[in-house]
DNA sequence: GTAACTGCAAAACTTTTGCAACCAG
DNA sequence: CTGGTTGCAAAAGTTTTGCAGTTAC
């Protein structure tokens, strides 16, 4: 295989578990690329072309579920940002992004404001909830 | 042309002039739409679908280019809350919004959340600048 | 008259889907 | 085995583009 170590791989097979998911070698190599090199922001088609570039052999489609998948099981968190292309952010904890226009990065930051709080302002209707409270801050080269 | 009152007819003209746009048909006509019915949110289909049933004849081309002017020159604000399409608010005043992930609906929000005191907390690369700070609160129906 | 603008169709992108082949348990 | 998964190609949805024809000034 590669050089996964033991207990890390097992780590990733009981993650994927626990998620309802099969570990199949796809998902496994896509949850080590994702969950193995700190908190990270990609893109299906940045995701993609490491997989391709790692040697790992899998299709776009199997990228779209996956990133999907995982999304939906808690492991990722989708960030919109760009109305023409979707973000996904390995860090699922409560925080805000910083944008750059110009180049598509996407930053963490923990701007401590309480998004709970923000929330309780809202006049939520009947029969509705907040699914979350995403805070952008974006940026640009100046000129 | 149409019912459109003579004086409100002269500040659109102003108002596509003052920015830069020479006053057309089509532009004034979807000004007319955007700008003469209070704060609106429209994607670039719901203002094509809404021109053809007022009897405007445009092409959905034109209306991604006069979208896009009308963002650019600061009659309008791009609103980024689902990565497939894009929203266009004609409230280009400081706040928030509500997103129903349902049914597409915008809201407007007052947080009265400072965002320059947000965007201070930033750490702003060298040369570069915040264009904005969006926030967006995302409903779904529960269950 | 001329540069700006518009419409149409085609192209470019991103994302989803249908279905046969494949694989994990 | 057998249902979940994958890959491929095709389709779907949004937005942009190229260019001939039109319009504002």
């Amino acid at each position: 295989m590669n050089d996964m170590h033991e207990h890390e791989h097992d780590d990733i097979v009981s993650r994927l578990r626990d998620a309802g998911l099969r570990p199949t070698r796809q998902r496994l190599a896509l949850a080590d690329l994702l969950f193995s090199h700190g908190d990270r922001h990609v893109t299906a088609e940045s995701l993609y072309d490491e997989a391709l570039g790692q040697g790992v052999r899998v299709s776009l489609a199997t990228i779209y579920n996956t990133l999907n998948q995982f999304t939906s099981s808690g492991l990722l968190r989708e960030v919109v940002v760009d109305s023409g292309k979707s973000y996904f952010d390995t860090n699922t904890e409560a925080h805000q992004h910083v944008f750059n226009e110009d180049t598509g990065a996407i930053d963490d930051v923990q701007l401590s404001l309480d998004a709970e709080e923000l929330a309780s302002r809202i006049a939520v209707p009947e029969g509705h909830e907040i699914t979350g409270v995403d805070v952008v801050v974006r940026l640009r080269r100046s000129q």
